[in-house]
DNA sequence: AGCGTATCATTCGTGTACAAACAAATTTGA
DNA sequence: TCAAATTTGTTTGTACACGAATGATACGCT
């Protein structure tokens, strides 16, 4: 059976092909990782998700953008984004208007609501990545930052 | 106004902590590092999502667990757990029976498909992560996964 | 024995995520 | 200039993910 042919490649290579350990695998450390970020999100930031906070706090940077392009700008689909903005946009944080010259487009920028949200949370953001970094000293951090940033842009 | 303390702060800390820089945000990167690794997931192994592949994987680890339990392994709630659980079943690749002495349980094990399917998967998991982890050096990765580690735990 | 509490599974509601198919508007290129 | 390719946004369908509520069962303690 295969459990013994396994046992045998385990014991003869060094790196043991074969013993496949799910909790050591990136993806699903990664997984938990993310889900331990939202969980700290959420018990600072609970008036917005994590999307609906990075479209604004992308408006924010940027200003008025059409819907998709700021998809690019905080990596979503176009029909990510547009359920996003759709909730933004019920809530009164997000103004939409037809562009001048490109008919197909829909810009979207800040209302004086969003502002108000997105500057008065900005503090709020930055305890969440804090607290989510606290586990690693300041050099870790670094180290962390700098190469979940290489995987991330592969 | 908060713009011009904004800026004091920025001048008089040397960290800037009022620069909020989406991009730079551990939770954004760590969406998009996510993103990254679940679109490599998907090229290797079409048939199943990560989640799916996780709970055979596990099973085929553990043996035979309630349904709960195998939520917990797998770092699901109950809610998701039974989803994912649902759709193996529906495709034979797990078999559900009641929990001998405990009747609120639900004892999930692999089906003989399961057990083949996973078993043939598994060298295509190992690529996936390799595949993941290779913008970095071998020396990177393992820096990486035992700060990931701390980082997932807490 | 009986009662309060904890566990297990299920359900509901909301919010990402992405593929695929589509319509409308714009841009490109022969 | 006009048809083809591309871009922009929308819709549909599937699959997590989690909070909260519910019902059934099991367990601990008195």
């Amino acid at each position: 059976m295969s459990g013994e042919q396994s046992k045998l490649r385990v014991l003869a290579g060094g790196k043991s092909a074969d013993a496949y350990d799910l909790s050591e695998q990136v993806g699903f450390i990664l997984r938990k990782a993310n889900q331990r970020h939202l969980s700290i999100f959420a018990s600072r930031i609970s008036d917005l998700t994590p999307p609906q906070f990075a479209a604004l706090a992308k408006l924010y940077e940027v200003g008025a953008t059409s819907q998709n392009q700021l998809g690019q700008l905080v990596a979503m689909d176009a029909a990510t984004i547009k359920g996003v903005i759709d909730r933004l946009k019920a809530r009164d944080l997000v103004v939409l208007e037809p562009h001048g010259r490109d008919r197909r487009r829909l810009v979207v920028s800040l209302s004086d609501d969003g502002k108000a949200l997105i500057e008065a949370l900005l503090p709020d953001a930055l305890d969440v990545s804090e607290e989510t970094l606290a586990p690693l000293t300041p050099r870790e951090t670094a180290t962390f930052l700098r190469l979940l940033t290489k995987l991330a842009e592969g």
